[in-house]
DNA sequence: CCAATAACGTAACGACGTTAACTAGCCACC
DNA sequence: GGTGGCTAGTTAACGTCGTTACGTTATTGG
């Protein structure tokens, strides 16, 4: 809903002429044309992180940030949706490495699997619209074989977690019945998901309040453990 | 990413020309404006259920459905999010229906709160895209008072909800410690909400699969109630 | 030095949300 | 029965967006 004068998406600070329009970029050697690769996700990156919208992420703001028109852009990523998702696919490297360094050191299976729900939920709250373009958006979003998928199947993150679920249930630690560790992780997934997602589209509700989260987690284990 | 030739969004059946472009409407009486107010609505509504997609109910789209010029629509409608908004308040009021008539005739607390859930993944999973609009946005979207927030603060709902959830703590459903109705509320709205949430968004996923979600919902009462 | 080519820029199209200005039809009233 | 006024629209346009066809500059191997 763009109008010129009064725009509803928070603009950067400044906001003296439309947009920021940097210096020229001087232009790449002849073989350094990925240069501009990185430097566009970069920009991205930063806009989509200091406006918190991705559709404040324009192709024409991206051009500007870098000092390069639009069409350059199109060398380099064949359309928007995939530069977005080349952003987010580094969202989901770093919310692996989250996850990896929160549960490094700990051995009882149970206590990493809560450790694991911990460090997702804070990586949503840090990282309010990566997380909501990562598993909030329509999935016809995006590319075929984007990272979305990809976090699934192909992430080492939630493999590691079904094998997580698995030490859980040959340690005997859930009830009878949740012996599929497919289905226990996607269960504790939904769930952890499930507050994630409600901070990021409602924060005004208490969710931070006096270990609000931290008693929720852990009633995500206790319904599935045995006492 | 609009492209004339090859448009992402799935376009409707016929595809001739570039909207359907239907007969113009005849002009309305003279205190019977409100009349095209109503067909708008309509025509959104059909708009977004038929394509799923929100952005694909352009003002011009809407327009052309009713037989109207796109500006007559603002004789109407301050902006286009209100508009799609005031859809999403009538799912609202239907999600709301929809949950009162589950839990009719059901005397015993914790399964009222169960028929509830269950109430509540069926709406998701019925009408993902209004779904997705009601709950999975960027906060900012919508006008400030929409129905966004009124769905906890003012629908029926959310409130019988917790009147549901004191009953199951006055009747000593639950575990020492759950005492807090509201807290409990918004706990068992995130477990609902993460398994839905995750319906809508990636629906590839085997969601549905041999009793999947009665098993999930089941679990997030034991996790609270007494065994 | 020069032609090939990688790396960009120019100009434009069609869609979008939205606004200002204008007009056609209906109604009450003199 | 004309006429003014108001209501319900339309016309034209602005600025935004993603995207494409095509032209241009600069670097580099020969």
């Amino acid at each position: 809903m763009p109008t010129p004068t009064s725009r509803r998406t928070l603009t950067p600070p400044e906001a003296s002429g439309p947009r920021a329009a940097a210096a020229r970029r001087t232009r790449a050697r002849k073989g350094e044309g990925r240069l501009l690769r990185h430097e566009i996700l970069a920009a991205a990156e930063t806009l989509l992180l200091t406006t918190g919208s991705a559709e404040a992420v324009s192709i024409r703001a991206v051009a500007d940030a870098v000092g390069v028109t639009p069409p350059s852009i199109y060398r380099h990523f064949p359309d928007k949706t995939t530069l977005i998702y080349e952003v987010c696919a580094r969202h989901f490297v770093s919310l692996d490495s989250a996850i990896e360094a929160a549960v490094a050191g700990i051995s009882d299976p149970l206590l990493e699997l809560g450790a694991r729900g911990r460090a997702y939920v804070e990586f949503g709250r840090s990282n309010p619209e990566p997380y909501r373009i990562m598993f909030m958006v329509r999935p016809e979003q995006g590319p075929a074989g984007a990272a979305q998928e990809d976090w699934i199947n192909g992430s080492r993150t939630f493999q590691d977690t079904v094998d997580n679920v698995q030490r859980c249930i040959d340690a005997g630690a859930f009830r009878p019945g949740f012996d599929n560790a497919l289905h226990v992780t996607l269960g504790f997934w939904a769930r952890v998901h499930g507050i994630t997602s409600l901070m990021v589209s409602k924060p005004a509700l208490a969710w931070s309040e006096d270990g609000f989260i931290d008693k929720y987690l852990e009633t995500c284990l206790h319904g599935i453990a045995v006492d």
